[in-house]
DNA sequence: ATGTATGCAAAACATTTGCACCTGG
DNA sequence: CCAGGTGCAAATGTTTTGCATACAT
């Protein structure tokens, strides 16, 4: 029930905000643009305003609901946010998306950014490839 | 001198080419935008359109001679490509870059590109932090 | 000469903002 | 009721493109 959530972050409980976090529960893909679910919501006929998508999924990013992604140029990605940091393999070809996680990179960064006297805020960590489903072997 | 670059790339050795890779030779700043690169130029009097920056960039990266990165959200910055890969930790406060290598946290990426059936093509590191300028250690 | 490059203006995108109207608590 | 939310259209910022002119070879 994440209407708390939504409460909790001082934001009413209003329709277009519920779809929006439905959407991307329920979605199959973990990662979607606004034009993503615009489209989708457009589908089951929801009225909705591209700019209010902005809007929310900004907010929502400032409430730590949902995470931002600025995968290779384009349009922007957003994902609920787990609670689970983890980086990316993407797939160049068809778009699949793995998630994962290692902490001995993880522990490298930290260590980088000390010997270089940073305080780290956040990182990203993106490796492109191609992935073996049979649609991406086609050289 | 770069003109051989140019031309192994197919490419004329304009005057616009010319200035653009000269300055991103000298500047004191590696990563540029295309409109630092513009300011740059008109400062020092030379006539350029920033389309022309933008094409002429594109074509560099095509060639191999640039990289160009999106950090963070806004304009895509650009590097000479020096042959040797390497990662970014960069300052979210004055916009400092440093740029390392690790070789473990290279070999741990393609151990994970591997176990998830990837063929890397290409990825992107960059950690956001504060460093240790004095002028970003207003908390 | 002649095929490429360039500059300019306009187009194309992704995203944000202004504003009048609507809605949740 | 009324602050806050929404839709629409217009504005913004970045990058790309069409086209007539200029340049390199």
């Amino acid at each position: 029930m994440e209407t708390q959530d939504l409460k909790r972050a001082g934001l009413k409980v209003t329709l277009p905000r519920m779809k929006i976090l439905e959407i991307l529960e329920s979605s199959n893909k973990k990662h979607m643009s606004a034009e993503d679910i615009y489209k989708l919501m457009l589908d089951t006929g929801d009225e909705i305003g591209l700019a209010t998508i902005y809007r929310v999924l900004t907010q929502f990013e400032g409430a730590g609901l949902v995470i931002r992604h600025h995968f290779e140029a384009g349009q922007a990605v957003f994902e609920l946010e787990s609670g689970k940091h983890h980086d990316h393999l993407i797939c160049i070809k068809c778009g699949k998306i793995v998630e994962f996680l290692d902490e001995a990179i993880e522990a490298k960064q930290k260590e980088i950014a000390k010997r270089n006297g940073f305080r780290i805020s956040d990182h990203s960590l993106i490796i492109y490839g191609i992935c073996d489903n049979s649609s991406c072997q086609q050289r």
